[in-house]
DNA sequence: GGAGACGACGAATTAAATTCGGTTTATCGA
DNA sequence: TCGATAAACCGAATTTAATTCGTCGTCTCC
Protein backbone atom coordinates (compact mmCIF):
# COMPACT_ATOMS: atom_id res chain seq x y z
CA UNK A 1 0.00 0.00 0.00
CA UNK A 2 2.07 3.21 -1.17
CA UNK A 3 1.07 6.48 -2.14
CA UNK A 4 -0.85 5.60 -5.49
CA UNK A 5 -3.26 3.33 -3.55
CA UNK A 6 -4.15 5.92 -1.26
CA UNK A 7 -4.66 7.99 -4.21
CA UNK A 8 -6.81 5.26 -5.84
CA UNK A 9 -8.77 5.13 -2.45
CA UNK A 10 -9.41 8.64 -2.09
CA UNK A 11 -10.92 8.75 -5.55
CA UNK A 12 -12.86 5.83 -5.33
CA UNK A 13 -14.31 6.85 -1.60
CA UNK A 14 -15.56 10.17 -3.35
CA UNK A 15 -16.99 8.69 -6.89
CA UNK A 16 -17.11 4.89 -6.69
CA UNK A 17 -18.47 4.94 -10.01
CA UNK A 18 -15.38 6.91 -11.79
CA UNK A 19 -14.44 5.37 -14.97
CA UNK A 20 -10.79 3.41 -14.67
CA UNK A 21 -9.89 5.42 -17.28
CA UNK A 22 -10.72 9.30 -15.20
CA UNK A 23 -9.24 7.67 -12.70
CA UNK A 24 -5.96 6.47 -14.21
CA UNK A 25 -5.80 9.82 -15.53
CA UNK A 26 -6.06 11.01 -11.84
CA UNK A 27 -3.27 9.07 -10.88
CA UNK A 28 -1.01 9.63 -13.73
CA UNK A 29 -0.84 5.73 -14.34
CA UNK A 30 -2.50 3.59 -17.27
CA UNK A 31 -5.45 2.24 -17.66
CA UNK A 32 -4.08 -1.33 -17.16
CA UNK A 33 -1.85 -0.47 -14.40
CA UNK A 34 -4.59 1.16 -12.60
CA UNK A 35 -7.38 -1.43 -13.08
CA UNK A 36 -4.34 -3.84 -11.93
CA UNK A 37 -4.20 -1.80 -8.42
CA UNK A 38 -7.96 -1.77 -7.76
CA UNK A 39 -8.41 -5.34 -8.55
CA UNK A 40 -5.81 -6.23 -5.65
CA UNK A 41 -7.20 -3.47 -3.48
CA UNK A 42 -10.80 -5.47 -4.12
CA UNK A 43 -8.99 -9.01 -3.05
CA UNK A 44 -7.04 -8.08 -0.28
CA UNK A 45 -10.43 -6.37 1.08
CA UNK A 46 -9.11 -2.96 1.79
CA UNK A 47 -11.96 -2.26 -0.68
CA UNK A 48 -15.26 -4.02 1.19
CA UNK A 49 -17.27 -3.28 -1.42
CA UNK A 50 -19.09 -0.06 -3.63
CA UNK A 51 -22.67 1.40 -2.82
CA UNK A 52 -25.09 4.15 -3.75
CA UNK A 53 -25.62 6.20 -1.22
CA UNK A 54 -29.16 7.55 -0.62
CA UNK A 55 -30.79 10.12 0.71
CA UNK A 56 -33.05 9.50 3.95
CA UNK A 57 -35.56 11.72 3.74
CA UNK A 58 -36.65 10.80 0.37
CA UNK A 59 -37.15 6.97 0.84
CA UNK A 60 -39.08 8.26 4.27
CA UNK A 61 -36.21 7.65 6.73
CA UNK A 62 -36.21 11.01 8.01
CA UNK A 63 -35.54 10.74 11.90
CA UNK A 64 -32.66 9.68 13.03
CA UNK A 65 -32.12 8.50 16.46
CA UNK A 66 -29.12 6.88 18.96
CA UNK A 67 -30.28 4.21 21.76
CA UNK A 68 -28.08 3.77 24.51
CA UNK A 69 -29.01 0.45 25.75
CA UNK A 70 -28.44 -1.52 29.06
CA UNK A 71 -29.02 -5.54 29.28
CA UNK A 72 -29.54 -7.07 32.37
CA UNK A 73 -26.32 -9.32 33.27
CA UNK A 74 -28.57 -12.40 34.40
CA UNK A 75 -26.65 -14.27 32.22
CA UNK A 76 -23.27 -14.59 30.23
CA UNK A 77 -25.18 -15.31 27.15
CA UNK A 78 -27.69 -12.48 27.54
CA UNK A 79 -25.08 -10.15 25.32
CA UNK A 80 -24.96 -13.00 22.60
CA UNK A 81 -29.09 -13.13 22.28
CA UNK A 82 -29.38 -9.35 21.94
CA UNK A 83 -26.76 -9.19 19.44
CA UNK A 84 -28.28 -11.98 17.58
CA UNK A 85 -31.38 -10.41 17.37
CA UNK A 86 -30.93 -6.98 16.91
CA UNK A 87 -28.77 -7.67 13.47
CA UNK A 88 -32.23 -8.98 11.99
CA UNK A 89 -33.91 -5.28 12.46
CA UNK A 90 -33.93 -3.07 9.16
CA UNK A 91 -34.19 -0.17 10.83
CA UNK A 92 -30.69 -0.81 13.31
CA UNK A 93 -28.32 0.13 11.03
CA UNK A 94 -25.83 0.55 13.12
CA UNK A 95 -25.01 -0.95 16.66
CA UNK A 96 -21.86 -0.96 19.28
CA UNK A 97 -21.09 -2.65 22.04
CA UNK A 98 -19.49 0.11 23.88
CA UNK A 99 -17.30 0.94 27.53
CA UNK A 100 -18.18 3.08 29.94
CA UNK A 101 -21.61 4.06 31.60
CA UNK A 102 -24.17 1.89 29.48
CA UNK A 103 -23.56 -1.70 26.77
CA UNK A 104 -24.80 -0.85 23.53
CA UNK A 105 -25.09 2.30 21.26
CA UNK A 106 -28.01 1.73 18.73
CA UNK A 107 -28.09 3.85 15.33
CA UNK A 108 -31.86 3.74 13.84
CA UNK A 109 -33.84 4.95 10.92
CA UNK A 110 -37.33 5.29 10.94
CA UNK A 111 -40.17 7.95 9.46
CA UNK A 112 -40.99 10.21 12.27
CA UNK A 113 -41.73 10.18 15.71
CA UNK A 114 -44.52 7.85 15.75
CA UNK A 115 -42.67 5.57 13.85
CA UNK A 116 -40.04 5.76 16.69
CA UNK A 117 -42.70 5.57 19.43
CA UNK A 118 -44.02 1.77 17.58
CA UNK A 119 -40.22 0.88 17.04
CA UNK A 120 -38.97 1.55 20.43
CA UNK A 121 -42.02 -0.07 22.16
CA UNK A 122 -42.86 -3.18 19.72
CA UNK A 123 -39.17 -4.10 18.50
CA UNK A 124 -36.51 -2.57 20.89
CA UNK A 125 -37.78 -3.14 24.23
CA UNK A 126 -38.80 -5.99 23.70
CA UNK A 127 -35.20 -7.74 22.71
CA UNK A 128 -33.79 -9.93 25.17
CA UNK A 129 -32.42 -8.90 27.70
CA UNK A 130 -32.88 -5.11 27.64
CA UNK A 131 -33.25 -3.62 31.14
CA UNK A 132 -33.16 0.05 29.94
CA UNK A 133 -32.79 2.33 27.16
CA UNK A 134 -32.21 6.48 26.37
CA UNK A 135 -32.96 7.65 23.69
CA UNK A 136 -31.49 10.59 21.82
CA UNK A 137 -33.03 12.35 18.96
CA UNK A 138 -31.11 13.47 16.11
CA UNK A 139 -32.06 17.54 15.75
CA UNK A 140 -29.02 17.98 12.96
CA UNK A 141 -26.65 16.73 11.00
CA UNK A 142 -23.90 18.59 11.60
CA UNK A 143 -21.28 16.35 9.51
CA UNK A 144 -22.36 12.75 8.37
CA UNK A 145 -19.14 11.93 5.72
CA UNK A 146 -18.57 7.84 5.59
CA UNK A 147 -15.19 8.73 3.77
CA UNK A 148 -12.70 7.79 6.03
CA UNK A 149 -9.14 10.38 6.24
CA UNK A 150 -6.54 8.67 3.85
CA UNK B 1 -41.23 6.12 -6.90
CA UNK B 2 -42.54 2.83 -7.58
CA UNK B 3 -41.62 -0.54 -6.93
CA UNK B 4 -39.36 -1.04 -9.75
CA UNK B 5 -37.14 1.96 -8.39
CA UNK B 6 -37.11 0.49 -5.15
CA UNK B 7 -35.88 -2.12 -6.52
CA UNK B 8 -33.24 -0.35 -8.11
CA UNK B 9 -32.21 1.19 -5.00
CA UNK B 10 -31.91 -2.02 -3.23
CA UNK B 11 -29.55 -3.32 -5.76
CA UNK B 12 -27.46 -0.25 -6.22
CA UNK B 13 -26.93 -0.21 -2.19
CA UNK B 14 -25.68 -3.60 -2.48
CA UNK B 15 -23.62 -3.49 -5.45
CA UNK B 16 -22.98 0.73 -6.47
CA UNK B 17 -20.79 -0.79 -9.43
CA UNK B 18 -23.11 -3.04 -10.79
CA UNK B 19 -23.19 -3.09 -14.54
CA UNK B 20 -26.55 -1.72 -16.11
CA UNK B 21 -27.09 -4.44 -17.41
CA UNK B 22 -26.75 -7.30 -14.75
CA UNK B 23 -29.12 -4.48 -12.85
CA UNK B 24 -31.93 -4.70 -16.15
CA UNK B 25 -31.89 -8.08 -15.76
CA UNK B 26 -32.16 -8.23 -12.19
CA UNK B 27 -35.59 -5.69 -12.72
CA UNK B 28 -36.65 -7.11 -15.87
CA UNK B 29 -36.48 -4.23 -17.77
CA UNK B 30 -34.28 -3.27 -20.85
CA UNK B 31 -30.92 -1.83 -20.22
CA UNK B 32 -32.21 1.47 -21.53
CA UNK B 33 -35.30 1.76 -19.77
CA UNK B 34 -33.14 0.68 -16.98
CA UNK B 35 -30.37 3.15 -17.08
CA UNK B 36 -33.11 6.00 -17.93
CA UNK B 37 -34.63 5.05 -14.71
CA UNK B 38 -31.26 5.17 -12.45
CA UNK B 39 -30.23 8.86 -14.26
CA UNK B 40 -33.70 9.87 -13.02
CA UNK B 41 -32.50 8.55 -9.19
CA UNK B 42 -29.79 10.53 -9.56
CA UNK B 43 -30.88 13.64 -10.95
CA UNK B 44 -33.58 13.65 -8.73
CA UNK B 45 -31.70 13.25 -5.83
CA UNK B 46 -32.54 10.23 -4.30
CA UNK B 47 -29.11 8.82 -5.04
CA UNK B 48 -26.66 11.42 -3.82
CA UNK B 49 -23.90 9.18 -5.57
CA UNK B 50 -21.41 6.52 -5.03
CA UNK B 51 -18.97 5.17 -3.16
CA UNK B 52 -16.29 2.36 -2.37
CA UNK B 53 -16.51 1.43 1.14
CA UNK B 54 -13.08 0.52 2.97
CA UNK B 55 -11.88 -1.59 5.64
CA UNK B 56 -10.84 1.04 8.42
CA UNK B 57 -8.27 -1.67 10.08
CA UNK B 58 -6.49 -1.89 7.09
CA UNK B 59 -6.30 2.13 6.71
CA UNK B 60 -4.95 2.38 9.94
CA UNK B 61 -8.11 3.26 11.71
CA UNK B 62 -8.61 0.68 13.82
CA UNK B 63 -10.15 2.92 16.71
CA UNK B 64 -13.39 3.43 16.99
CA UNK B 65 -15.27 6.34 19.45
CA UNK B 66 -18.03 8.03 20.34
CA UNK B 67 -17.85 11.16 22.51
CA UNK B 68 -20.52 13.10 23.68
CA UNK B 69 -20.24 16.86 23.96
CA UNK B 70 -21.38 19.19 25.92
CA UNK B 71 -20.62 23.01 25.16
CA UNK B 72 -20.61 26.56 27.06
CA UNK B 73 -23.70 28.51 26.81
CA UNK B 74 -22.80 31.35 27.42
CA UNK B 75 -22.95 32.53 23.50
CA UNK B 76 -26.22 32.18 21.04
CA UNK B 77 -23.46 31.88 18.25
CA UNK B 78 -21.10 28.93 20.49
CA UNK B 79 -22.95 26.42 18.73
CA UNK B 80 -22.33 28.10 14.75
CA UNK B 81 -18.72 27.92 15.69
CA UNK B 82 -18.31 24.89 17.08
CA UNK B 83 -20.06 23.23 13.97
CA UNK B 84 -18.05 25.03 11.95
CA UNK B 85 -14.92 24.21 13.43
CA UNK B 86 -16.35 20.35 13.70
CA UNK B 87 -16.67 19.66 10.35
CA UNK B 88 -12.73 20.21 9.03
CA UNK B 89 -11.79 17.87 11.43
CA UNK B 90 -11.08 14.28 9.69
CA UNK B 91 -11.25 11.65 12.00
CA UNK B 92 -14.60 12.84 13.13
CA UNK B 93 -17.01 10.96 10.45
CA UNK B 94 -19.84 11.67 12.09
CA UNK B 95 -21.29 14.54 14.24
CA UNK B 96 -25.07 15.38 15.46
CA UNK B 97 -26.72 17.73 17.59
CA UNK B 98 -29.23 15.57 20.15
CA UNK B 99 -31.56 16.20 22.25
CA UNK B 100 -31.66 14.83 25.45
CA UNK B 101 -28.99 15.43 28.13
CA UNK B 102 -26.10 16.58 26.32
CA UNK B 103 -25.38 18.91 22.72
CA UNK B 104 -23.71 17.27 20.72
CA UNK B 105 -22.67 13.36 19.58
CA UNK B 106 -19.77 13.04 17.14
CA UNK B 107 -17.99 9.59 15.96
CA UNK B 108 -14.73 9.73 14.87
CA UNK B 109 -12.14 6.94 13.76
CA UNK B 110 -8.28 7.18 15.08
CA UNK B 111 -5.29 4.52 14.98
CA UNK B 112 -5.50 3.78 18.49
CA UNK B 113 -5.86 5.09 22.25
CA UNK B 114 -2.82 6.39 21.78
CA UNK B 115 -4.04 8.43 19.00
CA UNK B 116 -7.17 8.92 20.32
CA UNK B 117 -5.70 10.44 23.89
CA UNK B 118 -3.92 13.00 21.50
CA UNK B 119 -6.77 14.06 19.35
CA UNK B 120 -9.02 14.29 22.91
CA UNK B 121 -6.47 16.67 24.35
CA UNK B 122 -4.97 18.25 21.42
CA UNK B 123 -8.04 19.10 19.00
CA UNK B 124 -11.58 18.15 20.83
CA UNK B 125 -11.70 19.82 23.72
CA UNK B 126 -10.01 23.07 22.08
CA UNK B 127 -13.09 23.70 20.29
CA UNK B 128 -14.55 26.85 20.43
CA UNK B 129 -17.25 26.21 23.72
CA UNK B 130 -16.36 22.96 24.63
CA UNK B 131 -17.25 22.51 28.58
CA UNK B 132 -17.66 18.46 28.63
CA UNK B 133 -16.90 15.87 27.47
CA UNK B 134 -17.53 11.67 27.56
CA UNK B 135 -15.94 9.08 25.37
CA UNK B 136 -17.28 5.59 24.61
CA UNK B 137 -15.04 3.61 22.83
CA UNK B 138 -16.47 0.88 20.83
CA UNK B 139 -15.28 -2.61 21.47
CA UNK B 140 -17.40 -4.81 19.27
CA UNK B 141 -19.30 -3.46 16.09
CA UNK B 142 -22.54 -5.68 16.53
CA UNK B 143 -23.69 -4.03 13.37
CA UNK B 144 -22.38 -1.81 10.94
CA UNK B 145 -24.21 -1.55 7.79
CA UNK B 146 -24.92 1.62 5.36
CA UNK B 147 -27.80 0.50 3.76
CA UNK B 148 -31.20 1.87 4.12
CA UNK B 149 -33.59 -0.35 4.76
CA UNK B 150 -36.16 0.23 1.54
C1' DG C 1 -62.86 7.57 -28.93
C1' DG C 2 -58.82 10.34 -29.75
C1' DA C 3 -54.62 13.37 -28.54
C1' DG C 4 -50.82 13.70 -25.89
C1' DA C 5 -47.37 12.13 -22.79
C1' DC C 6 -44.77 8.77 -20.74
C1' DG C 7 -42.31 4.68 -20.56
C1' DA C 8 -40.44 0.80 -22.72
C1' DC C 9 -38.02 -1.61 -26.44
C1' DG C 10 -34.24 -2.96 -29.84
C1' DA C 11 -30.62 -1.74 -32.83
C1' DA C 12 -26.72 1.07 -33.72
C1' DT C 13 -23.04 3.74 -32.04
C1' DT C 14 -19.78 5.30 -28.76
C1' DA C 15 -17.02 4.47 -24.84
C1' DA C 16 -15.02 1.68 -21.30
C1' DA C 17 -13.21 -2.64 -19.31
C1' DT C 18 -10.27 -6.27 -19.87
C1' DT C 19 -6.57 -9.06 -21.79
C1' DC C 20 -1.98 -9.89 -23.34
C1' DG C 21 2.76 -9.60 -24.94
C1' DG C 22 6.55 -7.02 -24.34
C1' DT C 23 9.41 -3.53 -21.72
C1' DT C 24 10.94 -0.95 -17.92
C1' DT C 25 11.89 -0.48 -13.14
C1' DA C 26 12.85 -1.94 -8.57
C1' DT C 27 14.77 -5.40 -5.30
C1' DC C 28 18.03 -8.32 -3.42
C1' DG C 29 21.89 -11.35 -3.10
C1' DA C 30 26.49 -12.36 -4.62
C1' DT D 1 28.79 -2.96 -8.27
C1' DC D 2 26.61 -6.12 -10.98
C1' DG D 3 23.34 -9.45 -12.54
C1' DA D 4 19.11 -12.20 -11.78
C1' DT D 5 14.44 -12.15 -10.62
C1' DA D 6 10.08 -10.43 -9.78
C1' DA D 7 6.95 -6.85 -9.90
C1' DA D 8 4.86 -3.12 -12.08
C1' DC D 9 3.85 -0.63 -16.10
C1' DC D 10 2.62 0.36 -20.97
C1' DG D 11 0.10 0.23 -25.55
C1' DA D 12 -2.66 -2.23 -28.70
C1' DA D 13 -6.31 -5.41 -29.53
C1' DT D 14 -10.49 -7.42 -28.10
C1' DT D 15 -14.54 -7.95 -25.47
C1' DT D 16 -18.14 -5.93 -23.05
C1' DA D 17 -20.97 -2.19 -21.46
C1' DA D 18 -23.04 2.53 -21.73
C1' DT D 19 -25.53 5.57 -24.35
C1' DT D 20 -28.38 7.31 -28.07
C1' DC D 21 -32.25 7.33 -31.01
C1' DG D 22 -36.34 6.13 -33.63
C1' DT D 23 -40.46 3.59 -32.88
C1' DC D 24 -44.25 1.35 -30.57
C1' DG D 25 -47.46 0.41 -26.90
C1' DT D 26 -50.13 2.01 -22.97
C1' DC D 27 -52.21 5.14 -19.84
C1' DT D 28 -54.63 9.47 -18.84
C1' DC D 29 -57.55 13.02 -19.57
C1' DC D 30 -60.42 15.41 -22.44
Amino acid sequence: MDDIDRRILRFLQKDGRITNIDLSRQIHLSPAATLERVKKLEQSGVIRGYMARLDPETVNLGLLVFIQVTLDRTSPDIFEAFSKALKTIPQVSECYMVAGGFDYLVKARVKDMTAYRNFLGKTLTRLPGVRQTHTYTVMEEVKADPELPI
